[in-house]
DNA sequence: GGCGATATGTTGAAATATCAACACGGTTGA
DNA sequence: TCAACCGTGTTGATATTTCAACATATCGCC
C-alpha cells in the first residue's frame, strides 16, 4: 500500500502559503503575500487562506488589529512528514543517504572517516535495535 | 530575496506524478496509474503527463511497445533543491537540526556522545572552511 | 467628529488543472 | 487475415484553483 490520503495533497498556492507559515512560525497576511512568488492581490491570498482554515490545516490568532495565521499541526510535528516523504522519495528510503547528502549540502568538510563512522553506527543499531 | 521562480511550482497532480517517477527511477503509465492515490483513468494521467513533457521537465523512452518516462533532471540533482528547501522550510535552514531530525525518525539509537560529536564537527568546520 | 489607512468578510469571475472520451496505429495470436 | 488488445495522440468538457472587486469594521490622528 503506497497510498496515504492522511496528507490532503495542496494546491500549488496553498502549498506554498503553509511552507510560508511554516518557515516564519506564523505571519500576517502582508507577510505571506510579500513572500510569495508572483505575489496576487492581498485578497488573493486571503482567499487562500480561507480555504486553508476550512481544511483546517491553519489557525489564527488576533494580534492587535490583524491577525496572525499559524499551521495547526506544529511545525516539529511537520517535519517528520516531510522528512519521510523526501527519503522515500529521493533517497530509496535510505535516511543514511539522506544524511550525508545534506553534510556534503552545507558544505561540511566531514571527513570521510566521520562519514564511515557515522555509517557504521546507524548500521550497527539496525541489526541490532529490530 | 526569497523567491524562485527557477522550480515552476507544479500542481498537485504534477507534483505527485513527479515524485512517482523520481521514487521509481522511471516509470510507465500503467505504474504512474497505480502509484497515483485516487487513481484517475489512464488518459488523465498521459494528459498530466503531456503537459510536464510541455514544461520538459520529463523524458520519455521507448521500451518495446509502450513509453518510460523519466524526469529530466537526475533525481541526484533535485536531491539537493529538495533538501535545500525542506532544511530552509522546516528547520530555520540548520542542515544540523535536519541530520538530527533524520537519525530520530530513522529510530537510530545514535547515542548522544555520537550526535555531539556530530555537532561538534559541523560547528567546527563551519568556523574555520569560510 | 470625520477622514484615511488598514483590516477582515463575502462574492463571483477568470484561469488553470483535471479528467475522460474518442480516434488511430501497431502487435499478436486464433 | 483480421479481430481483440494495448498502446499513444488529440480534443473538449468539467472541476477546482486562483484571483480580484467590493462591502464593511476598526483604529489613529488631524
Amino acid at each position: 500500500m503506497t497510498k496515504k490520503a492522511d496528507v490532503p495533497a495542496l494546491s500549488r498556492r496553498e502549498r506554498q502559503v503553509m511552507d510560508i507559515l511554516h518557515r516564519r512560525n506564523g505571519a500576517t497576511v502582508a507577510e505571506i503575500m510579500a513572500d510569495l512568488p508572483d505575489p496576487p492581490t492581498y485578497s488573493a491570498v486571503r482567499s487562500v487562506l480561507r480555504i486553508l482554515g476550512e481544511k483546517e490545516l491553519i489557525k489564527h490568532k488576533e494580534d492587535g488589529p490583524r491577525y496572525v495565521y499559524y499551521p495547526s499541526e506544529a511545525t516539529e510535528q511537520a517535519r517528520d512528514d516531510v522528512l519521510a516523504h523526501v527519503v522515500r522519495t529521493y533517497f530509496a528510503g535510505s535516511p543514511e543517504q539522506a544524511v550525508t547528502a545534506l553534510l556534503r549540502m552545507s558544505d561540511v568538510e566531514m571527513p570521510d572517516a566521520e562519514v564511515e563512522r557515522l555509517r557504521n553506527t546507524i548500521r550497527r543499531a539496525r541489526q541490532n535495535g529490530r
